[in-house]
DNA sequence: CTGTATCCACAACGATACTG
DNA sequence: CAGTATCGTTGTGGATACAG
């Protein structure tokens, strides 16, 4: 390896970087978001900006309340994501997403451009 | 498709495409790839070409023989790796990469990288 | 080498209902 | 609105052993 830029042109090729490690990015990344829903939540969380649990249940489609809830916490855990308490009075909360979790937009992007490219029927 | 809307400027902003459908490429991707080990498999097969059973295990580090039998089952089955009995005698097999599935480069590329740039300390 | 056979544990998912 | 409580089902993962 001649230095391991991690980014830019180093993409070109798969290459080292988990030689011999016992470790790899891959791994890593797919521990966190390699779920079901976690890669949606994240992306209607791009999508929409800061949301409420309902709106994102909503928008989530088809998630039930307690695996959203279960999900939540878990990228809590992971600060992919923040929970605010916007308003006590009639309560209200936001989920956000960290900067952590933000900087995920590039993978989230390409999972979607690929299930547009390639799953443009999901009955498949 | 070089037309492709989804890459490039596209991807500035994350918009429509899910709005008012009961499905969503995200969620299709994540449901195919969505597991622990499957884009590292991917990956593996993406970096290494096609590969036998156990230069498979070895190469995924960590993974069991049931579990990694179980993916590789599951990836066939949703198309994205074909089996090839390459030897009868010393019987070998041979796991490669459908189109399908060597053209999820891009999300397993992207997944690679940010795992580079915001894990690089597992332990976190 | 290429798996399968078990068994087990636990995580994820799902539906429904219910609370503050 | 924002969840939790339950319960049940399925999936995933891991260890060990064994078979073609």
């Amino acid at each position: 390896m001649t230095d391991n830029s991690v980014d830019g042109d180093a993409v070109d090729e798969l290459e080292v970087w988990c030689a011999g490690e016992d470790w790899c990015p891959v791994t890593t990344t797919a521990s966190l978001i390699g779920r079901k829903w976690h890669p949606v939540i994240v992306h209607r969380l791009l999508e929409h900006g800061p949301s409420g649990f309902n709106e994102l249940k909503t928008n989530v489609d088809g998630i039930s309340s307690k695996v959203l809830s279960d999900s939540l916490e878990n990228l809590e855990e992971k600060g992919l994501v923040d929970r605010d308490i916007v308003s006590e009075k009639p309560f209200r909360v936001q989920y956000s997403l960290t900067e952590h979790g933000e900087s995920l937009e590039p993978v989230i992007v390409s999972m979607r451009d690929w299930g547009l490219e390639h799953l443009t029927e999901p009955s498949e």
